[in-house]
DNA sequence: GTCATTTATGGCATATATGCTATAACAAAT
DNA sequence: ATTTGTTATAGCATATATGCCATAAATGAC
């Protein structure tokens, strides 16, 4: 018997904020002049990081936000200057 | 020899933005008269971790936050409405 | 004090974020 | 078509986020 099997737990994505996520940031990112690899340089993450998060291959971290954030010289908040809807789950 | 021991990679928190999350956070809880455990049951996550954000022990996701958001009623900027220091790393 | 409510901690399991590296795909220019 | 710059993808390794469950600690009535 290879796996037990225990309870299955969820991890669920948020494909909505996520994709409003991506957008905000390849905005931000090419407004300021930034290259994916310049970004990910200055903020000191990886460039696939960069990539992922654009392409919504990723649920980033705050960490990683906030070094975006710095990066690009602008509020944590102006990152999620967006609108989720109210889906009421 | 157990551990071949690759290049070790670096994983940065920003404790200086989580801790500012963190009061974030619990401040627009309280205000909104939300208990951890029921902030946890309506955003669908668990009472550990809201816990964990709350007192700077975990990283949360971008998802997390968009959930909390939604239950919360509030958009999601407004729970990274805080100043971060610009850090020259 | 005790009781009830709330918050914090702890351990364990599993999914995923992220790093690292390389490569591919794409675009624009020449 | 080749070059150059950029973005996307892929595989693997490891650290961590998160779930789940139990328990402890703190808080506030009474």
């Amino acid at each position: 018997m290879k796996k037990p099997k225990k309870t299955a737990r969820k991890f669920i994505y948020d494909e909505e904020g996520l994709k409003l996520l991506a957008k905000r940031l390849k905005e931000l990112r090419t407004e300021k002049g930034f290259t994916q690899e310049g970004l990910a340089y200055d903020a000191d993450i990886t460039l696939s990081q960069i990539a992922r998060i654009e392409t919504v291959k990723a649920n980033p971290t705050v960490s990683t936000m906030f070094k975006i954030a710095r990066t690009l010289n602008v509020p944590v908040s102006t990152l999620f200057d967006f609108k989720l809807s109210n889906k009421t789950k």
